[in-house]
DNA sequence: CTGCAAAGTTTACGTGATATACAATTCATA
DNA sequence: TATGAATTGTATATCACGTAAACTTTGCAG
């Protein structure tokens, strides 16, 4: 960065040399870095400033020559996390278990960047490996006798349970983390909270006694059930067309 | 407003009387506000001054007194919307009739306020609307045998639904109203690259196909696909505990 | 009337994205 | 090896937001 703070002294000699920048920025070395930091600090700390501070001496402006802007940043962000989703070369044997296994590893991928989900929405999946991700689950759909078009809705189902269970266990963590990581009584304060407010209500007995013992299936087993559920129903469809056809 | 741009001389008889703000603002209207102009802008629009704009002549600075921050005016702007579900008093004969009128509902009212769906998950749903909501939808599972834990599993899976579907179709439509809403060549030029990028790849078959010819369900029908599903597996569930106390 | 509480406004500050102009560095080439 | 062009990064500035603090205006109660 190396800027100067006005005003300030800045002998030679009070600095040590500079690091000599020899190979320049590249792409992947910022989306590398911006991912990092919304990992770990979250969405909103993901700043152009956080960014290039955490590739070293940098400015924020040093990072829009390779980007074009923030948004765009994003689209790279979005498809380096897709990348990472294991992609058989081709439809396994058992179409229900190559559906199964990509969910679940798209369910993990989303696991380890939660603002993936949050930013999937709001914006076409244009990146390469988005668009690999979804063909294969339209080849695997359309070699059991569905239409392109059926394909699409019933990859659709699936993604929307996806992020949406993404969404809804990275709000936990958030609410957790904001409530203070260090503790159980923190959280379990907000939780008691919440409860006194449904008692308060009076009229909401099932909620309110969730409350007081908050336990049930944990996230991952609620995934799996309701991915069972979809995938059932496209198999019934898909059994139903194929004996119509026949 | 009453702001005098400085340097201005702002002799009284330059401005016409100031309408004699009666009955100052309030919640109510605040909320209303800002939920006239989320809908109509768009998210990213809903600022503290637009909403104190549209409310009249006033400074953003006037909301404050009224809602704490800009967070809380969401909270209350969530709740407001959940509000707009009708709710029946109590359970009807018939369960899934019953939560698919609420899943249709909800949805309804989605299609009215798509910034709902972004909103939602970025809080827990405290607010007296969304808990009454909920607590309805646990009464009619628990009724049918399930304990409150997977009363709780079932509703997420279905809401996570409903506020899946949203998102994608605000996307939809927040894309459509980039590319020019004037008219429809401009969405079709943006199908176009899409479909050129796809082609580009050369691996991508069954979605280079559909981008040519990108038709299919209705987003309506896509939803009651899926909330079809979800039910189907949600029923199987509560006959197979039933049966299995007999 | 008078004086105080409530309602609104002004001003100011911090943060973020990003345009523009500039400086420094590197590299190719003569 | 010298030199000028291309590449890379920085400085500076602007604009929009959210919001704190202090101030002004308004309207009603005594």
């Amino acid at each position: 960065m190396r800027k100067t703070t006005s005003g300030e002294i800045d002998l030679i000699w009070t600095q040590p040399p500079p690091p000599p920048r020899q190979r320049a920025l590249g792409r992947d070395e910022i989306v590398t870095a911006a991912i990092a930091v919304a990992d770990e600090s979250g969405l909103d700390a993901m700043t152009m400033k956080a960014v290039a501070a955490r590739l070293g001496d940098y400015t924020p402006m040093a990072l829009y020559r390779y980007v074009h802007n923030k948004d765009g940043l994003v689209d790279l962000m979005l498809d380096a996390a897709a990348a990472e989703i294991p992609l058989p070369a081709r439809p396994g044997p058992d179409w229900l278990e190559d559906l199964r296994t990509l969910a679940m590893d798209s369910r993990r991928m989303i696991g380890r960047h939660p603002w993936f989900a949050r930013l999937v929405h709001t914006r076409p999946p244009a990146g390469p490996h988005m668009m690999r991700r979804l063909e294969f689950m339209l080849a695997v759909l359309v070699r059991q006798g569905a239409t392109v078009a059926a394909a699409m809705t019933y990859a659709a189902l699936i993604d929307r349970h996806i992020t949406g269970s993404g969404l809804q266990e990275a709000e936990e963590a958030r609410i957790e983390r904001r409530y203070g990581l260090d503790d159980h009584a923190k959280l379990f304060a907000a939780l008691a909270t919440l409860h006194d407010l449904a008692a308060a209500d009076g009229g909401l007995p099932h909620l309110t006694g969730w409350l007081a013992q908050p336990f049930g299936p944990t996230p991952e087993e609620q995934f799996t059930l309701g991915l069972g559920f979809l995938l059932d129903g496209i198999a019934g469809r898909l059994s139903a067309h194929a004996s119509d056809g026949v």
